[in-house]
DNA sequence: TCTGGGGTCCTAGGACCC
DNA sequence: TCTGGGGTCCTAGGACCC
């Protein structure tokens, strides 16, 4: 097998309610939670102290003062979040070039040729740890292992700010009694599924016979198995050699459920236009359009996808896709949410069209997106989209987000 | 006052071609 | 005309992550 490597996982802990405490001192040391400003909004992340009182992600305001109500709800503000997201990582680059955001609040570091620099990775770890706190005000927990899985286990073995080292030879140990659900990669129903089985432990898991495994898992099987060993060969990707984007979507709650056809194809123009801008800045085009409609009742959604001869990324085109679709369709009840999705994506230098009147269409458009990236999103949009009645609410950036750029989005 | 948003990967089944 | 197999592309849906 390959060398031994050293990696960090680095995990902010509370990050948008954290970076939001720091941002008003009124809010220390009080039970915060961050939120969307739509009113059918959930919470993105609580403080600690909000925490103790039962307080957790995916909670609607409400259950939560029910939990606390003393609670303090936080309209999210994405810019704090991703500048602080970006300058932490600029941290964790003057350690090691090997940095990969896995999300806008953790990353891993292969700190492996860096060893002889710095000391040590713990050495490494409370120099990273002091910088964050002295800079933003904000603690981490940061896990140090031989690989990606065992380092991100780590981290979540002490939280907040804590620093868990896994050393190699203490895996073996530190994993037999683990439950799997602590591994990343393992969800509910892969833990039922396990449970049914009779595994439980990650020490079960690695024993378990892999033809056993394979049988009930297809591919998985194997990989099942290296978990349960601690085994992980997968390499810390750095940014900028990413693979590439593969789909870019948006889908949104309406502020209340919509059954005038008129409302929701607006509602869609303004979800196409936000997927067209976005693919144009990542110098994408696709031939996939999805569209997904969940309706009122939460319960019962589709999602239809139809696939185009061409590559787009015009909004209209985008529009008029995802509308053909609905077309197709008699919706049963209001709409509760719209997504639209564009995919089978092409990473390609801009073709100046044939035609002049598509030359003009294409020059309106980047002047659009030209503003809009200047001023912020839809200070200039499609007149279809001005009376909005039906505004999006704003809405906290999916803790998923990465920073521009950590994708491979070159034009050819 | 019920229940967010953005992704990736995998599987199964059907259409179509050679 | 019938039969089978492999490969590719497509749609639909589910699981997982943050």
């Amino acid at each position: 097998m390959d060398a031994c490597r050293t990696i960090l996982h680095v995990d902010m802990n509370a990050f948008f309610a954290s970076v939001e405490q720091q941002a008003n001192p009124a809010l220390l040391g009080k039970p915060i939670a961050v939120v969307g400003s739509s009113h059918r909004t959930v919470i993105t992340t609580s403080s600690y102290e909000a925490r103790a009182f039962g307080v957790k992600t995916g909670m609607t305001p409400w259950e939560a003062r029910r939990c606390c109500p003393e609670l303090i709800l936080v309209i999210g503000d994405n810019r704090k979040y991703t500048y602080t997201s970006t300058r932490i990582n600029e941290i964790f680059r003057d350690y090691t070039p090997e940095v990969e955001a896995f999300s806008v609040d953790e990353s891993w570091l292969d700190v492996t040729h860096s060893l002889s620099i710095f000391g040590s990775a713990e050495t490494i770890a409370y120099l990273i740890k002091a910088r964050i706190r002295h800079q933003f005000g904000i603690t981490c927990s940061i896990g140090i292992a031989p690989n990606k899985l065992l380092a991100k286990l780590a981290s979540d073995m002490q939280k907040p700010d804590g620093l868990t080292v896994i050393e190699p030879e203490n895996v073996a140990r530190i994993l037999e009694p683990m439950p799997i659900k602590d591994l990343c990669g393992i969800g509910r129903k892969m833990e039922r599924h396990l449970n049914m089985m009779s595994i439980y432990t990650c020490g079960e898991l690695g024993r378990c016979d892999e033809a056993r495994l394979s049988r009930k898992f297809g591919i998985i099987g194997k990989r099942l198995k290296e978990m349960g060993q601690g085994i992980d060969n997968a390499p810390v990707v750095p940014f900028g050699e990413e693979d590439d984007v593969k789909s870019v979507g948006h889908s949104s709650t309406l502020e209340r459920d919509l059954d005038d056809p008129v409302e929701i194809r607006r509602f869609l123009l303004q979800l196409s236009e936000m997927v067209g801008s976005r693919a144009r800045r990542y110098g994408v085009s696709g031939k996939t359009i999805h569209l997904y409609v969940r309706y009122a009742d939460f319960f019962s959604s589709w999602g239809k996808q139809t696939t185009l001869r061409n590559y787009i990324n015009l909004s209209d085109e985008i529009y008029k896709a995802a509308l053909s679709i609905l077309n197709t369709v008699e919706l049963e009840q209001p709409v509760r949410l719209l997504g639209v999705c564009l995919s089978n994506l092409k990473h390609q230098a801009e073709q100046l069209p044939l035609f002049a009147d598509d030359r003009r269409k294409l020059e309106a458009t980047r002047a659009m997106d030209s503003v809009n990236q200047r001023f912020g999103d839809r200070v200039v949009t499609f007149g279809s989209l001005l009376p909005g009645k039906e505004k999006a609410g704003s809405h906290v950036i999916p803790p998923s987000w990465r920073p521009d750029g950590i994708k491979n989005v070159d034009v050819l």
